[in-house]
DNA sequence: TCAAAAGTGTTTAGTTTACACCCATGC
DNA sequence: GCATGGGTGTAAACTAAACACTTTTGA
């Protein structure tokens, strides 16, 4: 069946930057190397075609999950890029959407259209199909500043997390190193963490494990406009210590 | 000429929310009466279809243009807006976009489609067609953030202004009081505005005009990764001075 | 000389930074 | 008993907040 309309029509696509933390802490990008042309054995951010009678976010989410298996994360869209050239096959304009996963919770299986998935470190990324790359860029700026006053970061960290693992995250995206003990006093002061059991099983002193109270949050950024998550570290600590002790 | 396709095609729309400052200082909204259906009559936001050889942003620039005869302004992408059931007419997508401007510098003329073009307080808002109202609410939320961290108040500014003016503008965006000579310091210690002459003609001391040093700004936040254009007032202080003297 | 807005400096409170050593566990 | 990462407190430096009176001009 075909369909006529009385102007023409850009096609309407969505694609995902998908962000998730790898055993190491680091940070990878979720990509799909696409089976069919254009840029066919290329790597490209998963995405697709808007349905007519779905939402954005709904295409968005509804992709993901056939491409590469991904389902029930943090969702936000990110930008809208229309550039004329950035696809060959005409005039496509797509919607791009950041999601954030923990990745252990999500181990890739790729379907429909997609040959294979896979998570890319941030510093091993291919050659990407379309303009994926300035997408992927926007994405990785926008993460970095939102990281610092809104707390989207937990929704890389399992449900259980401890104050290393938080700091190690924030390092990671932020691209510095903090320094320890500022750090936690910093997180601890917002009083949005919940004291868990402790860690087990570790040839160190056990941590004590953390659990982020959303709930908390959204009460006090809603009621109380004032409330700000702020994480902002203003001079950076590089040297690690433990040093020179005379 | 009919155009067709193998799969629908939503329509795909640009609106632009236009925020001027009138000469009260007081926040302003253009907007447009719709002279067609859907929504004849009705009050809007400017905006219009995306032609299939135009970039977004140009064909936001030029509805804008066409719809009120603003041009040559500042303008970012705001958001876009996808519900199925925001368009009488069928699945239209909306990619929509914010500006700022000084009003004076442009008075309105409606033509094309547009029935009239107006500047209207953010208190006395009519009715407005789609989904506009969400549109305009998510962009003034948007500039009262992006407001704390980045100099998009001076696109609201004549290129002369005082720092009355503009601490008025902040006072305005977000809507509280802030004390003189706090907000002084604050903005003089970023060394990002030029002193140029003083107020000529006014029945009280003339007050020191100063203009925006851009280029600066953008070496400064280009070069040095560090530098924040933080303006932001944790307490406020609503009761002005002058008070209980002895 | 009055009204109206501009301009200015200092003290206090709060926040952020910098920094070094002991603790608990598994191997 | 040693290697590994976890955990902690305080003083100094800085930044933000609070606050009242004098200045300059036109009318």
């Amino acid at each position: 069946m075909n369909y006529t309309y009385e102007y023409p029509r850009p096609s309407l696509t969505v694609d995902c930057v998908v962000f998730g933390l790898d055993e190491s802490n680091e940070l990878r990008v979720l990509l799909i190397q696409r089976a069919l042309d254009p840029y066919a054995g290329y790597w490209a951010l998963p995405g697709g075609f808007v349905k007519i009678d779905e939402g954005l976010e709904d295409a968005a989410r509804r992709e993901l999950f056939e491409e590469t298996g991904v389902k029930d994360v943090f969702v936000e869209q990110l930008f809208t890029f229309g550039n004329m050239q950035r696809d060959p096959r005409g005039r496509v304009v797509s919607v791009a959407y950041y999601a954030l996963v923990n990745l252990k919770d999500h181990p890739v299986k790729a379907s429909t259209d997609a040959k294979h998935a896979d998570w890319f470190k941030l510093g091993e990324i291919p050659e990407l199909a379309f303009d994926h790359k300035e997408i992927l860029a926007k994405a990785i700026e926008r993460i970095r500043s939102k990281v610092l006053y809104k707390p989207i970061g937990f929704e890389l960290l399992p449900e259980k997390f401890t104050l290393s693992d938080l700091q190690k995250l924030y390092e990671t995206i932020l691209g510095q190193l903090l320094n320890r003990r500022n750090f936690r006093s910093k997180i601890l002061k917002l009083d949005l963490l919940e004291e868990l059991e402790r860690q087990t099983n570790v040839s160190h002193r056990p941590a004590q494990l953390y659990k982020f109270n959303k709930e908390k949050y959204e009460e006090l950024s809603s009621k109380d406009g004032e409330f700000i998550f702020e994480i902002r570290f203003h001079h950076r600590d590089n040297r690690e210590e433990g040093e020179n002790e005379v």
